[in-house]
DNA sequence: AATGAATGAGTTTTCATTCAT
DNA sequence: GATGAATGAAAACTCATTCAT
């Protein structure tokens, strides 16, 4: 029963049954067939929509994108000084609808993406630089510059260090205590400011 | 004209030529074919003497690994100490032929590979466990046992961030940079031990 | 806002869509979506008033012979001698509107098309007999029954071997130049009855 | 039961199945499938030899080319003097095996891929330099430069006018008719020479 | 009158894998 | 020991066509 205004709900379906997919598979060797099995389309309307399976890709990758983008910000809102904002971007790597299974194996399916893909290596560049921008920009009034852009590294590296880790083993801490690993890093970062 | 003790030559040359595909490609979507001509045999052949594509790209897997815990370990021979084991630990994964192109996109595409093959799963388990294990084996007369286990991984998950953002970003710090940062983070860690 | 009688309109603009389609793509190898977008409607729409992709292409295959005939018609009626019925008839086959690209590469699919299309066979057998009729027609007091017969079929052999030459060879003479052929082979036609 | 050469008698094998098929169809639009279906090996197997369709279509093509070229060959050696050579080449053009609905319906198809294969393209277009250099050729001491090069036009387009004009109408002469009338317009444009 | 939505059927292409030699 | 021959299965993608609105 075919409707108007279909194309925004089809799209997105298409994009959420993407990443669903991946997180499953827990890499990009998902099909377009199953995507839109998942989506509830047929494979024909996968395509109509995004004309390939790597717009899909991308486009399930800008979605990612945009929800980590959007629960930083909404964490940085609500943040009142340079040391809150740092702790609420750590604590928005970390929360629940980040750090889900689905969303790791995105990333990392991601990460390999962007080693063909020139278009998803700028995207995943985009978004490194205004994690560090972010980073660096709640640092500097505590350690200054030089140390805010060594430190915001050592940082994100930490960061995407905990999500592959919790992708694949087990052993791994789960969210909040892979945050309190990366507050405890912090806490010496300021601290040795402190004493300096 | 056929040769005996062809074996272990065609082996190895068919993983050395894996883990190259691999490094140029950036993921796993190599191709038997591919692998077996940079290897300069049929892929009959790669088949004959590994059975699947799978059990190649395990092997190539344990190889990586097997490389890996060699230089660690030739590394912690010339420890005298253990903060110079943790050092060594570090120092080795930053070290050339470690932090390589080829090496760090083999790492990505078997943490992909981990996510669907159990086998592949069990390896990087152990990997994991014996790194973790030697690191908390110098870091425990340091800052005894409890924070010894939350700095190895603090530090594991730094030094895997590190890999991922150097696969992908011409912005990230090279080996040498990536290791100053673990080391500083490492410093803080045992000065505050010190101080307290 | 639908209007009345809109259809006589929208079935000649994807008439000509698709005439321009094929001159473009210069094969029958043309989608109903391209000809309604150059149409401006929908797909669906070509369909509400064709019936089927051949359909569209059968009505092309009309038009194009409809405009060929109307040519020769006019230059038939300004020709006041057998001779100069001839010559008008060769000079509408190389007039610019018939020896375009666009119309030459739709004749050669319309070739094609009757190989399958018993009805595309059928429009290109008409048009063949009416041709051939008027040729000899104007041939038959200068040559005679027989002589005309055999005249018309290579006058018109050697104008469809020009255009599919000059379809594909830039080589090939121009409209004027392959006239001039023809008509030089007509004038030894001609001439050869002279003498005799 | 795999034997060793057979890569030869297979694209053979491809390249006739290629050829029959285009026969019955017509046109290009044949698929890889029956292709291969009709030379009793799988799809892939076309592949595994030719890598694409274009290139099976290519192959074919020069298969065409390349017998029509030692059926003029063949011709021109028993050939004594200019005008002898002349009469071979058309005689060749519409020998049996040339003048079959299979090979015409083929020519008519890479008449069409060469609207969009440049490679097609350049194939034909080597093919007629090298027909209307052999029709030149025979010409020029019969006629001169410049009428030689007048008439060779004339009579290749005359052939190719033939060639269509049987590929579609079952009215049109057989091979011995076109034959004829292509020579009688030869004798025209001798006579007039000597006449001269 | 006109279209957006949707799909089934078909096409090319890829690739791991098998097997006879 | 080694390979050329061969394929089945599956993938992306295309497109004419249908239908409810």
């Amino acid at each position: 029963m075919p409707k108007v205004g279909m194309e925004p709900l089809r799209r997105d379906a298409l994009i959420r049954a993407c990443i669903a997919e991946i997180g499953e598979a827990g890499s990009l060797s998902v099909t377009v067939g199953r995507i839109a099995a998942r989506a509830g389309v047929s494979p024909a309307l996968a395509h109509h929509y995004f004309g390939s399976k790597d717009r899909i890709l991308l486009a399930a990758m800008r979605h990612i994108l945009r929800e980590f983008g959007l629960t930083v910000r909404l964490g940085l809102a609500r943040a009142n000084d340079p040391e809150a904002r740092v702790r609420a971007i750590v604590r928005a790597s970390f929360s629940p609808e980040q750090f889900s299974r689905e969303c790791i194996a995105s990333w990392l399916a991601f990460y390999v993406l962007a080693q063909t893909s020139p278009e998803a290596a700028r995207l995943l560049r985009v978004y490194a630089e205004r994690l560090d921008s972010n980073l660096v920009h709640g640092l500097r009034p505590l350690v200054g510059e030089s140390d805010a852009r060594r430190i915001a590294q050592g940082l994100a590296s930490m960061i995407d260090g905990f999500y592959i880790r919790c992708a694949l083993q087990d052993r791994a801490p789960d969210g909040a205590g892979a945050e309190a690993a990366v507050n405890d890093y912090l806490d010496l970062c300021l601290a040795r400011e402190h004493a300096a």
